[in-house]
DNA sequence: TTGTGTTTTATTGCCTCC
DNA sequence: GGAGGCAATAAAACACAA
């Protein structure tokens, strides 16, 4: 506390909140309160000479705002740190303490948890969009990548093929019908899936496996799908394995049943 | 000085728990 | 039903630019 200056005491000049807070002995007054009392405002702290030389007290006027001194407010703060929910003993150990009523220290501790957790949530929004910025830039680096080896697939493949009669390509592309149950014979018919579409297998390009597990033969991109389930979701670490459908709308999902022909990972 | 935005203190109503 | 917590809100106190 500031010497020569005494804390303003609330009770005194008819602040009754500490009555319940139930009790709305002061509700509308402020409304109440024309410019005349207004003007009679007087400072959260006052000399001792000043409280007991002013009239102030006797017009009885409902109480105003009082901000706490630094010292009452650092010691607040460090009692809301030991524990930020206010036993009855602890409130009244601390008002008296602070020579505030005990109604004002359940306040200002109301008060200070509802500050925390409007911060708390800022953090959390900020760990989020965090969160969601690097699995964004890790998808796009992954669609990239996506493209890149699809292209240098494309062209790999057409210096391995060997020169084509003219009219196998035809055949090559339309695939015949297949019996029931019938072993697969054509790699295109692995190739259907039903889905819109192999992000990988062009419709015009050689016929191509892929899939989430086998597409990146070493765990190059392991990392990567890693970090995108990381902290993100965790159901999803029980409902794939490897975490390489995480992206399947990228990947195309179809399983291979045996290597193809020629392009096999090893 | 004044207008305006922000922070702090306090109230009210509703809800839950015992 | 009373006590205490929380959300919403009011209003005083404060900060600050113009």
């Amino acid at each position: 506390m500031e010497s020569g200056r005494i804390f303003f005491d609330p009770s005194f000049n008819g602040n009754m909140s500490f009555l319940g807070k139930r009790d709305s002995v002061f509700r509308g007054a402020k409304t109440v309160m024309n410019m005349e009392e207004t003007s009679k405002r007087r400072p959260f702290f006052t000399t001792v000479d000043e409280l007991y030389d002013e009239e102030y007290y006797d017009e009885q006027l409902p109480e105003k705002k009082r901000r706490l001194t630094p010292e009452q407010a650092h010691l607040l703060e460090k009692s809301f740190e030991e524990e930020n929910k206010l036993e009855p003993d602890r409130k009244t150990q601390l008002a008296a303490k602070l020579g505030l009523q005990p109604r004002q220290v359940a306040v200002w501790f109301q008060n200070r948890r509802a500050r925390w957790k409007t911060k708390q949530l800022e953090r959390d929004y900020d760990q989020l969009k965090s969160s969601y910025d690097s699995l964004a830039a890790n998808y796009d680096s992954i669609l990239k990548e996506n493209d890149k080896l699809k292209a240098e697939l494309l062209s790999l493949t057409e210096k391995l093929l060997p020169k084509e009669p003219a009219v196998e390509p035809a055949e090559y592309h339309k695939p015949s019908p297949q019996p029931v149950g019938a072993p697969p014979t054509k790699v295109e018919d692995r190739l259907s899936t039903g889905s819109d579409g192999s992000a990988v297998v062009d419709d015009d390009s050689p016929q191509l496996l892929d899939s989430g597990d086998s597409y990146f033969p070493d765990d190059k991109y392991d990392h990567v799908c890693e970090a995108a389930v990381d902290g993100v979701n965790s159901e999803e670490d029980d409902g794939s394995e490897g975490g390489g459908s995480y992206f399947s709308d990228v990947f195309a999902a179809t399983e291979p049943q045996e290597p193809v022909g020629w392009f096999i990972w090893s």
